[in-house]
DNA sequence: TAAAAATACTCCATAGGTATTTTAT
DNA sequence: ATAAAATACCTATGGAGTATTTTTA
């Protein structure tokens, strides 16, 4: 059995007329007659009672009928089903990102897609390392990636969002949260809370800083992410540089400033180079077409920057 | 699309190997490379990501797995249902009964076909006078009728289920009640209640009795049916001669007594010659083929018939 | 290099067309 | 008498086969 038997069944079934049902089809009268008989035999039942006046279902007719038309309905679901999949309208992006993108971009991203792409779904997997992501792009266990470049592995493309710069993140009581300009310089001796992981992009960056002036930082505590060292920045245990973006999260007894000659580090989007997922390349497509987020990495060019 | 499509995927989708998928269909591998490939440009969508090392599902393949699954088994599951249908096993017989059939056959009937024929369904129509079953009969309206011959109309097939010797009912009260034996003689200038239909088979029946001695019945009242007659013997209003198939129906203050020569009537199962429906065959068969019923056809030779 | 999918081509089964017959109203 | 389904027969599309090439792990 075929759905094209069904699909000729169907149309003799709603006119019971075998000429009409054959002229909505676009066949010939007894290429729908031999059809619909091929079927009867192939079930071993007969699906219509007919003389050449008067054509009407049996009751094996009658089943077939009512399963047929939600069979059709579901073969018409389905493919209207792939096609939106196959635009990219319709999917599961599982997108990883670094622990402060969740604050400063995982706004604008999920309202971009939200409204560009309602029927799309993002799953986000936050607070992931920016290895991690690499491995999980690779692996495919995600889809896109916030990340801090560079980003090792080839395959994977990659598009600067934002070019940060460090600013410190002291304590509200500390005597820097007033100054009106805050320099490195202003750092020295200062207990400074670090990144544990030394080869992280961030941290890179911090003592890239640092090695522009003649001291190291007074590093007493180190944190694994941004997350717990403004944590513990709050705490009053120190002060820290940390990427601008680290202003979106929402921690009481922590204020920000402005650091010159702080250095800057990049965010970026990550994703398969050769993903044959029309979804991932339909939500890239909304992200970096997006004026804002372009407008924010040209902003922020550090200040040391040419 | 034609299912035939969806079989090859499915097991393309189930093996990830078109070779193995191939020697699973009975069909060679480049036939198969070739229908997959016709249906994903078809759909405008590639349903799997191939190399001449690794099949595995593209997003949109995996959409139309999960549907296909669904979409053969419900195939699958209809077939097998229209084979239910067309074997008589599985359906619906709407089944006419004249009046007290419903208590003294019904019960029979039922639960003969329940054993038999468990997924059948029987939509009695109790109470129905004879004509009316003939005619239903014909438009259609039922498919089996218990009625009392001679049915007019051909194309209607009859089978006598019982031959039932017409008997006495008398009020509780009544001095015939108590009575050894009785005869038609014994009815002379009793209150006698007669069927208001004067061309039923029953109010034959009575007439044709009452023409074996020299008087009519003293008729006092008349009743639609077997039911308002009894009830109306029971309220003590008179005597009346009904089916013996009317000691079944459960009903205070009424006794019944045979009675010599009071002649009898029969039962017939009626049905359309050419009914084409398997389901009805199948009752039919059931019913026909009882003993009990057909030894209480042969058992009820009434006295007067040789 | 070997396994597996894709390509090239050939063939025939069958879906579908036309002409005609049968049948029931 | 006529409308409509069935039958007979023919044609041609495309599904499936064999042989071969291409590709990648």
């Amino acid at each position: 059995m075929e759905l094209r038997h069904l699909r000729y069944f169907a149309a003799v079934a709603e006119t019971c007329h075998f000429g009409k049902a054959a002229e909505r089809l676009l066949i010939a009268q007894p290429a729908l007659s031999q059809a619909i008989r091929n079927l009867e035999s192939e079930l071993g039942a007969s699906l219509f009672s007919r003389t050449t006046r008067h054509v009407s279902l049996t009751p094996a007719g009658e089943f077939l009928h009512e399963r047929t038309r939600q069979l059709l309905a579901y073969v018409d679901d389905s493919v209207r089903g792939i096609e939106e999949i196959a635009s990219g309208r319709t999917g599961v992006v599982r997108v990883g990102m670094v622990g402060t993108a969740a604050f400063s971009h995982l706004p604008r991203i999920a309202s971009l897609v939200k409204q560009a792409l309602p029927q799309v779904t993002l799953e986000i997997q936050a607070d992931m390392l920016t290895p991690d992501q690499c491995d999980s792009l690779r692996s495919g266990a995600i889809d896109l990636a916030v990340l801090r470049p560079p980003a090792i592995g080839d395959g994977i493309s990659l598009r600067v969002l934002e070019v940060e710069p460090l600013i410190l993140a002291a304590p509200t009581a500390h005597p820097l949260a007033d100054a009106a300009d805050v320099a490195l310089e202003d750092l020295r001796a200062t207990p400074f809370i670090g990144y544990g992981a030394r080869d992280s992009a961030v941290n890179q960056a911090v003592m890239r800083a640092f090695r522009t002036v003649d001291f190291a930082p007074f590093r007493t505590h180190e944190a694994p992410g941004t997350a717990v060292l403004l944590a513990l920045v709050a705490a009053g245990l120190g002060v820290a540089l940390v990427p601008a973006s680290a202003r979106a999260v929402p921690l009481a007894g922590v204020v920000f400033r402005d650091v010159r000659e702080g250095g800057s580090v990049e965010l970026a989007l990550g994703w398969r180079q050769d993903d044959p997922n029309p979804v991932v390349a339909s939500v890239l497509s909304i992200l970096v077409a997006d004026k804002e987020l372009a407008e924010l990495a040209s902003s922020f060019v550090p200040e040391g920057t040419p």
